[in-house]
DNA sequence: CTGAAAGCGCTTACAG
DNA sequence: CTGAAAGCGCTTACAG
């Protein structure tokens, strides 16, 4: 059998209770017991019950992490990064990490509610925001913990959230551009939907403005035409990649025509040349941050709604160049 | 507080003991009483406690899913592909789902250890194969149910796992490319370790000497070149875009000058045109199966290691074409 | 077919 | 600073 926290106080020769006390290192207990008790649980090897300890203390110290319902979620690198960099975090702190997925809304709900209701979370991180759901209703109806990654459009001020300035991100795309020569400017999106386009677009077009550029949107498919523009804001790496492959279609290159800037920094951004000038949002960083906000908020009853900006970077590679 | 079994009990007239076995669905309960036991969960909304469920039973009911001890994980598609598969295939047994990730062995060895000596799961899901490493040698040792995914290159009959049949792979696309009259092909990789390699290559070794073909390998790099192939079987679908690219460069178009065909059919077989010939490995059987196979061994103590094979399909799109 | 009791391995007031 | 005791919510021999 394994060994207990009973067989480490009889071979340190203190009560149980000290032996846990020891193990959260408490104030309470001496120095000299916690040596002793500590050379006895190294001596003997032991190791804490998880399922013990959770129905003894009432909390799990685990995180549910919850994918958006799609099915192309492999698609996109930034669940497998962020869960990689959440779960590195929730160890360094000794939480564990639970996940939830399901192909639609309502099966993922019942996950959340399983999940929470069986007590094997504290509370969720989302991956996900836009548009309330079921489930975001669901978390907060019940005031269970949780935080977004990314930015809701609805209840701001009631939901702890981390993510990137998008406005700032669409901005600094124009201000690269611009400091290039380029003064006619396309935002290129396929999607008008969430917020992420929402903001960045907004940014991209503040600036423009405030630039006196010439802008202009574009939604892609496959035949769009260019008017005169000489530098694209494209909404993601993967999209730029069929910008390109669109442009040289119509015979324009990616740099020497026309200059692309993207977002992401995934795999997909270097791969094929000409490798991409796009911005690396930090997911291990807003991962990271997750963890850290939920910890404080699941710890703190009065702790108060808050978001966090995480800083990106702006990764210079092939496919901006300075107007010809 | 949340509702228990003795709540269950009270309202059902019954004991605990009995209510525990009506969850269960013990075949000692007669039906009217576990009618009238479901009848007062549902009436009260009982959910179990997980924690006192483990503690009490020793069995844990949760896998862990060991990821690969590389930071690039997050490019490839087919992690976060089986992780949902596995998670969804798992609820469906009432069963859950833990990660171990690691930059290093070393790391990811201590989190598997800690997983399971703090009885957090029954057993691992490994999702990368090739060579024996410390953590497979850990659970060998320890006899710790596990399940690989991949084929081992040592100790394949101590080691349950789950594959694709590689060589047939190698074969197959062979035979698609024979079929299209093709005589002259290479295969390229980028690697030349690990089973998938060796395999798939045997595979097409014997199918092109079993048609008296002419073969080649080539090791790609950014410049290489073809002699008089005619077609090409590349490792997977990122490879494949290189290759493209590659080809492109020197003046030869895939399909009308060279045929391609890959593995893998991810997300990148189909962003950019030629959409890619490739073979579509199954990954949500493979997660299933995994998770089954795992099931089976850790609740049998007699059962023997054993490989289950995977079928796979060919999706023709774009990148081959009859030889001209 | 069902109940009473012990036990799983911890935590945490309470007392001193 | 430490101990003794009760309790967390289940399961599972044992008995009838």
């Amino acid at each position: 059998m394994a060994v207990t926290i009973k067989d480490v106080a009889k071979k340190a020769g203190v009560n149980a209770s000290t032996v846990s006390r020891v193990i959260k290192d408490s104030s309470e207990i001496s120095d000299k017991t916690k040596a002793k008790v500590r050379k006895a649980m190294q001596d003997l090897g032991y190791r804490r019950n998880a399922a013990a300890q959770i129905l003894a203390s009432g909390k799990t110290n685990t995180i549910g992490v919850v994918f958006p319902p799609v099915s192309d979620k492999a698609s996109q690198p930034f669940f497998m990064k962020i869960l990689t960099s959440i779960n590195e975090t929730a160890r360094d702190y000794n939480v564990s990490v639970a996940i939830a997925t399901g192909h639609s809304t309502k099966e993922l709900k019942k996950q959340v509610e399983l999940q929470y209701s069986e007590k094997r979370v504290d509370g969720f991180i989302i991956l996900y925001a836009g548009k309330r759901d079921e489930i975001r209703d669901y978390l907060l109806e019940n005031d269970i913990p949780f935080v977004l990654v990314g930015t809701p459009s609805e209840r701001q001020n009631e939901i702890t959230h981390v993510d990137n300035d998008n406005m700032l991100l669409g901005r600094e795309a124009v201000r690269h551009l611009a400091e290039l020569q380029h003064q006619k400017i396309a935002f290129v999106t396929d999607t008008t939907e969430g917020e992420v386009y929402e903001e960045r677009y907004q940014g991209f077009k503040d600036e423009m403005n405030r630039l006196g550029l010439t802008k202009r949107l574009i939604f892609f498919n496959k035949d769009f035409m260019l008017e005169d523009e000489t530098a694209l804001v494209a909404m993601d790496d993967v999209l730029a990649l069929k910008v390109v492959e669109r442009l040289s279609e119509i015979g324009l290159k990616v740099p020497d025509d026309v200059s692309m800037i993207t977002y992401n920094n995934s795999i997909f951004a270097s791969i094929l040349h000409p490798y991409l000038t796009t911005f690396d949002i930090h997911i291990e960083q807003l991962g990271a941050a997750a963890v850290k906000k939920f910890l404080d908020l699941s710890n703190d009853k009065n702790f108060l709604p808050e978001k966090t900006i995480i800083p990106f970077e702006l990764i210079l590679r092939e496919s901006t160049k300075i107007k010809k």
